[in-house]
DNA sequence: TTTATTATACCGACTAGTCGGTTTAGATGA
DNA sequence: TCATCTAAACCGACTAGTCGGTATAATAAA
């Protein structure tokens, strides 16, 4: 009845996993602690996931899956929210921010990517493409939008744009670890802003900038 | 007489073990495989470190031994190439994408830092203290400069100068996760150039960029 | 209404092999 | 001699994965 109990086997393994491998990678990650964590038996796991390997990927899947949501619900609230692309661009750097608050609240921001990332020689070459990929729409639709806002305003720096578009992977992922390492207030989110300032000083109109900096010659 | 032989079997474990964890993790790295790597059988190993701990700690202590020698030469190096601060501060960066550059002629660029960081779970506090010391490191140096370069040339956005800092970090970081991930030619050395376009445009005097578009009044 | 059948979901003992770590003994060179 | 170094056999705990079996509930045949 409460309403945690109404979550899934499958989905409930997939969260102890989650954390746990959070916290020391997938290989120190054991079924054992997984199934202890969530009160199960060796056999309902292997009911569930014929091999730890298939648990691997369900878990970079889901992951996958709720990181793609965010960017392209992100990209689609940016571009109700304002007609410039420039502006949409701003706003959608925004709604990053937005997120890496919440991330700073956590005391250990999470991403699956980068973990199996740093573990890569564990997993086959399908599961690591995922990731792949998911870093690959980051680019393709931010570099999108970074082409059509070149077009409008040259940027300030001859820069390649999609490499400009994978700026905001690294610095999250970048982030993640100076979060996890450091602890600070704001570590994700102020890294965010410095991208979110790169992308307004390097698309700013000539001469006079548009910051709060007094100044308009 | 080889070069290679001469190599003091500690140091050999040491470069066996560092590259194993680079591949697949701490975790999954197992003392058999290290000692299969280099030939050698398990007293050897266990006469060189106590644990598999004690492991742990002298990889991490190397790697951020040879880290701190990398930040304090190359500012010096920077230092002693001008004596403009700001200038001090490019050069530096300078220096840091020449280092990115040999790191994307890499196949999996290495950070001990990280893969410890994803896995962190495993490592007791002092392990863990190592790395964030040497981040700190990096965040001290390379803020003291922006300090000083600060006040000669107020930034045109307001920024905190020691996120600032971290943001070579940051981007480093994120850096490795992207060339570990998705195949290109210069990703690491890229990135580096936007944190350095970065500074110039934050840095710039008044007005009139300084950079090589151009004008020069 | 009862009984047999079937599928899903789960349990826990078990296996073969790997893990970090120990012990004992021998080799090497100062 | 004495410290340094290496080898090989071994240990108990833990690993991923297997397997025979059970509980539940729905369906179908009697």
């Amino acid at each position: 009845m409460s309403p945690e109990t109404k979550i899934p086997t499958r989905d409930r393994l997939l969260n102890a996993a989650e954390e746990l491998v959070n916290a020391k990678g997938f290989a120190a990650t054991s079924i054992d602690q997984i199934l202890a964590r969530v009160g199960m038996s060796k056999g309902t796991f292997f009911y569930h996931f014929k091999t730890k390997d298939e648990l691997a990927r369900a878990l970079i899947d889901r992951f996958a899956a709720s990181d793609e949501q965010v960017l392209v619900s992100s990209m689609e609230r940016a571009e109700k929210l304002s007609d410039d692309p420039r502006q949409q661009l701003f706003i959608f750097v925004g709604l990053m921010i937005e997120i890496a608050e919440q991330l700073d609240n956590q005391a250990q921001p999470n991403c699956l990517f980068a973990t199996y990332c740093w573990e890569n020689g564990l997993f086959d070459p399908e599961t690591q493409s995922v990731i792949e990929n998911a870093l690959l729409n980051w680019r393709r639709m931010l570099g999108h939008k970074l082409r059509t806002v070149a077009q409008a305003h040259p940027p300030k720096v001859d820069v390649d744009l999609d490499s400009l578009a994978d700026m905001i992977t690294v610095v999250f992922e970048g982030a993640f670890v100076l979060a996890r390492t450091v602890d600070g207030k704001d570590t994700i989110a102020e890294q965010t802003r410095h991208y979110r300032n790169y992308l307004q000083l390097l698309f700013s109109d000539e001469g006079n900038h548009t910051f709060p900096s007094t100044s308009t010659d």
